[in-house]
Parts: C-alpha cells; sequence; structure tokens
DNA sequence: AGATTATTCAATAGATTGCTTGAATGGTCA
DNA sequence: TGACCATTCAAGCAATCTATTGAATAATCT
C-alpha cells in the first residue's frame, strides 16, 4: 500500500465522514424509524407520534429534535403545536432504500413480511405493471391509508379510502375489475385486512408492498 | 388519531425497526464508513485497511467484524490473509446515497468538497454528458485510483491510470481532446492532483466527483 | 515440529445513548 | 391577567459503543 493513498486523507476528511456517521447513527435507533416512517406520509405534531409509536412524549420530543437538529427534519407551529415534517424527499427516498437493503441482507426481514402479509393477498404483478393497468382503467387502486396521509402524499390514479370507509365504499366498485391495494409499505397490515375485506365481499384483489413514495417514483420514472 | 392507527404494530413489527436500525447504525460510525468507501473500490485485507484508515488492526478487524456480522460484508481466505469485500451492490448504493443526502443536509459537507476540490478545477459538464463525450470517442476519461481499485471496479471507457503512472502516460494523450478526470469519489483528492498535473502539461482537464459506481449506474441507465 | 504472520479474542475504561421523571417554557384562550 | 396546554428542558441511571491492550488462534513456511 503505498505512502501516498494513506496520507489522502488529512483531518478535514476525518470530519466530512464523522458527519456523514452523524446522520447514519440518526437513523439507527428502532424509535426514530417508526418516526420516519410516519413523517413520511404525512407531517404530525410531537402528541400524536407519541400516541402512534407508543413512546413518552418526553422521550418522542427529544428524538423529533434530534432528527431536526442532523437537518432530517423540520418543524412549524401550528397553535399550540409543533408540526414536525420531512425536510426533503431524499429523506424518504434513503429509508426506502434501507428497508429495502436491509430486507435483502437479512432473511429474517422477508421472514417477517411473509408473516405480516399472507403470500396469497400479494399481487402477481409488479407494481409497474399494476400502475400501467390502473392508468388504462383496467384496474382500481385503492390508498387504505388514513384521510390526512393519503392528502398528504397522494398517489395519482389512486382512490383514497380510509380502512374503515372501504366496507361502504367497495359497493361503488365494478365487480370485474381487479382491486389492488396498498398502505404504508412492506409492514403496514392495513393493505392485508382490506385484501380481506374486499375477497369476502367477492372481489378479486390484491396487495401491494409499495408505499405511496415508491409508487409515485414508478410514475415520475415514467415519464423521462 | 383513531386507536386502530395505534394497535397496528405488535412486537414482530418492532421487531423489524429493531433490525433496519441495527444496520442503520452500523452505518454510523466515521471508522465504519472509511472501511465501506475502500472497499466499495476493491476487496482488500485488514491490514491495508488498517494502513489507509490509520486505525489499529485489532480495531479494524473488530469493525469489520461488525460490518459482515450485519450482513454489509463478505469475508474470504487467501493465505494468511483475510479478504473483506462488499456483500452487495446495495450496500454500495446505499453509502452513495447517504453521502448525497449527507451532502444536501449539510451545506458544511459542500464547504469541505470546495475546500477539497478547487471549483476551477470541476467539470462545467454533468456526469451523463461526460459519459456521451466519452462515448463519442470526442473526451478522454481518466481513472487515477490504483490500479487494484481500477481492476476490480472498472468504468467501461476509462483508461485506469493510476496517479504515479500519469506523467508518464499523459504523453499518448491527444492535446486536442479534453481529459476528464476521476478517482473515489467526492472527498477524493487524487483526481483534483491530476486535474492540475494536467493543466500544468497544457490539456483542457476538468474533474468529476463521481465514484466508478456512480458512473456505471449512468451507463446502466442509459441502456434500459 | 517450531517459528512466523495475519487476524481474532477478551477484558477494560471512558464516552455516548435511551428512556424516565418532574419541573420549566411559551403560546393561547377565557 | 391567569389558567391551560403542547412541548421542551435538565438531571440521572442503565445499557451500549469505541478504542486500547495483551494474549490466543490458525494458516503457512522452514
Amino acid at each position: 500500500m503505498s505512502k501516498r493513498t494513506e496520507n489522502r486523507s488529512p483531518h478535514q476528511i476525518h470530519e466530512v465522514y464523522v458527519k456523514i456517521g452523524k446522520i447514519a447513527q440518526t437513523l439507527g435507533s428502532p424509535a426514530r424509524l417508526k418516526i420516519l416512517q410516519l413523517l413520511s406520509q404525512s407531517p404530525r405534531s410531537v402528541e400524536q407520534i407519541s400516541e402512534a409509536t407508543g413512546e413518552s412524549i418526553a422521550n418522542t420530543s427529544q428524538h423529533l429534535q434530534r432528527l431536526a437538529r442532523e437537518g432530517l427534519l423540520a418543524a412549524t407551529r401550528q397553535g399550540l403545536m409543533r408540526i414536525y415534517r420531512i425536510k426533503s424527499p431524499n429523506v424518504t427516498a434513503l429509508w426506502e432504500n434501507l428497508q429495502d437493503l436491509a430486507q435483502e441482507l437479512s432473511q429474517d426481514l422477508t421472514a417477517a413480511e411473509t408473516e405480516i402479509t399472507d403470500a396469497t393477498l400479494r399481487s402477481p404483478l409488479g407494481a409497474r405493471e399494476v400502475m400501467d393497468n390502473v392508468r388504462k382503467n383496467r384496474a382500481i387502486l385503492v390508498d387504505v391509508r388514513e384521510s390526512f396521509e393519503s392528502a398528504e402524499t397522494p398517489v395519482s390514479g389512486a382512490r383514497a379510502i380510509p380502512f374503515e370507509s372501504l366496507k361502504q365504499e367497495l359497493k361503488t366498485f365494478h365487480k370485474d375489475k381487479t382491486v389492488y391495494v396498498f398502505c404504508r409499505g412492506r409492514y403496514c397490515e392495513l393493505a392485508s385486512q382490506a385484501v380481506r375485506l374486499l375477497r369476502n365481499a367477492g372481489f378479486n384483489a390484491f396487495r401491494l408492498r409499495e408505499s405511496s413514495f415508491k409508487l409515485n417514483q414508478l410514475a415520475t420514472d415514467r415519464e423521462r
């Protein structure tokens, strides 16, 4: 190993790795990942996040502050509440990439996914083809997240129907169209429950594992 | 916030976040990021890495073991040495994404980059256009990394000329072609030094910040 | 077999992190 | 103004992480 190779990294460059490392470290906590997962659907107040994750308010606040300090989140005031939001789409993108990599590297996660998502519920078609069919009006795409989530990160072509309203709304569906459902991503169970409900009602229904973010990425990939 | 939203994450799902978090945490140390940076160029032995990063052998070994335990690296024996390598291209991809995000989120890093890379050295053309010009034989692309690195992660269309040999090899270049140089990525100084050398020799030379991985990604993006 | 070499293991100290508790802040509303 | 509310702050303890040291291992060579 030559001497030149070694001394190409003086102090300054070390600091670069420290800085990048801090961001990675900030992602390295299950509590904070849950927060990112929630915020990648829609902005939320501290209390909302605390309630959804089951962590204490103080703890949640501190995690949020750390995420904000590292630049991943931004906060705005809204009356008494402080609303946190993802600062850049690239944050969501990295979170998705991290999930992908984690799943590739540990089969445990694939096992976890199949446990959450009964394999028979999953769409035999890839997301790209499904989106094509939806665009050609040959299939229905349903977004069963909470309505405030669907409103914040909508998927074009999808019908936003919160899980609670699905039983009502399903009556308006054409029986001869395949129905595809998505929720918050791979490890969200709402879509599975929705597919079961739809099948019981006689529909040909499947679940997509993709999140709104990925589905939208497919759409824009297509444009260019 | 509805009760249903809350109880959608039972124990199992918590474990998923723990697992993903462990991978992120593994990326959260400057020492390990330096290792990833080195290994994303080519496989290396423990000692080689230790020497390049300046960390002790024992410490390097432990970091490598942790990276391997989390599934990011794989190890093979070669005589007395143990050669570590990146296990999946997605690991390199995530490392690149992390750098991109870090740079977007903290201007400090952009400052660091401009400090390393004098702005006048940088290519006015984007990497994609440069690659096009190279393909059309209107420009020369030079890879100044160590030869064992270029051999392991080659960039098609690039001339692999280690920095040490550049002074010799430059005589074979056509004076009227623009020369573009890359090394290990954004924070590697070899390319800057090479550009200075080339300019002193009368060439119209620029540096690319992209790594071999990204340059190859551009090439395959193009195919589909 | 014994010496050599590259790597790993084991034990340790200091620093950092995660969560809890209870008090403090600083907007908002009557 | 004072009461109220969502959030933050400050202090503390247990658990984890990092780098160091010196010994142990395991493959190779004479």
